[in-house]
DNA sequence: TGTACATCAGTGAACGCGCGTTCACTGATGTAC
DNA sequence: TGTACATCAGTGAACGCGCGTTCACTGATGTAC
């Protein structure tokens, strides 16, 4: 036998046509599992989000485990991202509990709003959450030794990243607006407390 | 008219029998949202489990919502509350941030494993959660009076919690069992040194 | 003490609904010639 | 440059299933007499 050759036929349509269109179907979903939960949002809502009807999901995706985890590898808060590039652990705390991230969850970060959800999904999801959130956790891992002036590891800025996630979801649960708000300062000045301790 | 009379006609079930019902039904519901989420548990499970059939649910409660309101009113976490009315607050972050409470979430706090899901239902339902708090925080906000010998408000107490709450649900999510050990151990040196800084 | 019976906790089947997933089909795409 | 056509993204209806809720019925309870 000959060596077979790769005769792909090149006839499809074009590939960033399908990106564009996967892309879309990623965003909608990523927004809408942080603003109402994984299990509350169906697959039809997300793709009529998008522009789509139910039945070309399974063109582009295994299963909604398979986009959830797609979902998650991608979720993206934009004003956190900016305050951690800017090397700016004061503005990043201020950031994570300003009443903004607190009303907006579907732009926001996904460990407040589908932490608990997520350790109930299989461990390859649970993998996949972990790994978006690591370089932020490394980034503030690095904002705190700068701080501190000794090193910090990951575990420890983990507990310190628990620290703004469990004060938002206390804050987003309190039905109290003043109630709330006070919880956000207070989390504030508990980080800051934190952040620049022995 | 004459005053009409309370003609009470005594021919029920003993009361005790209808609240020992409830109450195991209640029981089972906490446990298991707890567990699995609220979204996540049927009402047929949750009746099997109370070893009762789904119809007489409507016998105890008028909907799911009013159920997981009774679910929040009466959740606890009997170590916790231990530690608690001992009055010792190292015992308490140490009981909160070990590997038992992250792997029997079932028995555990509410907010650890709720708190991002009851923030998306009706006020009622966040209002019940919160006042199931409430005392705990009291509490906390004391013990960390006592300890920093500085009066400590509510707020502030509720951002200590969130630390122990975020801490914990990461560690929950976290599939690798080294690395979630680790966060659990930073969580703890971290409420330490939260509870004793100036 | 024994019996008749009103009450209502509990049963189990059914309701409409939305879920995740499948599938036969349509039609826009873009290459081949 | 124009046309024929293979590909496959997208459609929309259907699948079985479990959900929360309803309801006609059953039968254990415990009081009345």
């Amino acid at each position: 036998m000959v060596e077979a050759e790769e005769e792909t036929v090149e006839m499809r349509y074009a590939a960033e046509h399908n990106d564009e269109t996967r892309g879309r179907i990623v965003a909608a979903a990523s927004r809408l599992f942080r603003q109402h939960g994984i299990a509350a949002v169906g697959l039809a809502k997300i793709m009529a989000e998008a522009d789509l009807t139910v039945g070309t999901f399974y063109t582009h995706f295994k299963s909604k485990e398979a986009l959830l985890q797609e979902a998650l590898h991608q979720a993206r808060n934009e004003h956190l991202e900016q305050a951690l590039r800017a090397g700016d652990l004061e503005l990043t705390i201020r950031t994570y509990l300003s009443p903004g991230h607190r009303d907006f969850a579907g732009g926001g970060c996904p460990a407040a709003a589908l932490a608990s959800e997520v350790a109930r999904h299989p461990r390859a999801t649970r993998q996949k959450f972990t790994n978006n959130l690591e370089p932020r956790i490394d980034t503030i891992a690095e904002l705190l030794s700068a701080r501190r002036g000794k090193k910090v590891g990951r575990a420890e800025a983990a507990a310190f990243f628990g620290l703004l996630a469990g004060t938002l979801q206390l804050a987003r649960a309190t039905p109290e607006r003043a109630e709330s708000d006070a919880i956000l300062e207070a989390g504030v000045r508990a980080a800051l407390r934190l952040a620049t301790s022995a």
